[in-house]
DNA sequence: CGTAACATGTAACGCGTTACATGATTGG
DNA sequence: CCAATCATGTAACGCGTTACATGTTACG
């Protein structure tokens, strides 16, 4: 079948209730945006395309007068989905631009890159704060919601400590231009 | 400006030493690939993008009768370089296909995720051997290729040991099929 | 003599974001 | 009544990968 994993985001989104599209990107901003997010522009042709695979279903489910579709996944789409749950998943590389302007900054005076540290670590801290405040939506599902989540947090936590320890490393080395 | 990171990724490289667009390539597989890659496909077409914008210098460098053209920084080119430098880092939202699996994984019988984990650990795992390779080559250079690599090592480390205590987390919780 | 590494490029394709367009309904 | 939210889509664009094409040189 070879889907996108978005694809399967989708599915999976799908999997446990019957969802809208706009229902999807709300599910997904809430969870998996962390370490896979997706866009309205993703989700609207991705439904038509598993729709026409037969892999989901969309129902009529107005809201009062709005209108409104609902996709529920088949079973055809839930063996797919099983079928990728189950195949080792791909290293997928990580971009990282301060990674990436920490490299070069050699061409920099040493103490230049501080700020850089501060800012993504700054980033992180705010990261922490709101993968907290989903903690007790997540515990109320099952073990999984509640595991990555609990990765989301611990990852963060690890590099907004690294940056400290980095900033620290950076700062001892640094000449004492203070003390004149 | 407004420059693409893989451009300014090829700025970096070019900085350092006058190289074609073969070794940008090399350089990068050895060093930013972990959290920034770039293919040919980027690497030529952006470096006659930049020679037109005047912040690199292609010179003819050929190697016996093998035409081959290395490309320099200009000043504009490090001034603009050095201006990205100091822009605080956007934050690249990671991807991790085997967070995403491990999230779904509430479809299926729960001991179904001890693969995925184990096979994120070995993945983790052959990337530290990888990237201890690289140590010795880095702790020549300046400071921030040691510190982005050893960003590197410990996010991996930090990754192998999740997925090994959520392994053993939900082996504990699972029913003791084995004592039958 | 053949293979690996050096060297440069392009075309097709896929994935994804952004911006735009449109309209109904709810709540203050 | 106005703003926010619900709801559905599309078009343009950009970034990036892959595969292909072409030729040289060094080495075993």
């Amino acid at each position: 079948m070879e889907l996108s994993p978005t694809a399967y985001v989708i599915l999976g989104m799908v999997s446990a209730e019957a969802r809208s599209g706009y229902e999807i990107k709300a599910a997904v901003d809430n969870t998996t945006r962390f370490f896979w997010a997706a866009s309205y522009g993703q989700i609207y042709p991705e439904l038509k395309r598993l729709s026409e695979a037969g892999l989901v279903e969309g129902i009529d489910a107005p809201r009062g007068e709005r209108k409104r579709t609902v996709y529920t996944i088949t079973e055809d789409g839930e063996a797919e989905l099983k079928d990728w749950l189950r195949l080792p998943p791909e290293t997928s590389e990580m971009r990282e631009e301060g990674l990436l302007k920490l490299f070069f900054s050699g061409v920099l005076p040493p103490e230049d890159a501080v700020p850089t540290l501060r800012a993504m670590r700054k980033q992180r801290l705010e990261l922490i704060g709101r993968l907290r405040e989903m903690e007790p939506q997540a515990t109320g599902k099952d073990v999984f919601s509640l595991m990555v989540l609990q990765a989301g947090i611990e990852f963060n936590e690890w590099f907004a400590d690294w940056c400290e320890r980095m900033e620290a490393r950076l700062l001892d080395a640094a000449p004492a231009e203070r003390s004149s």
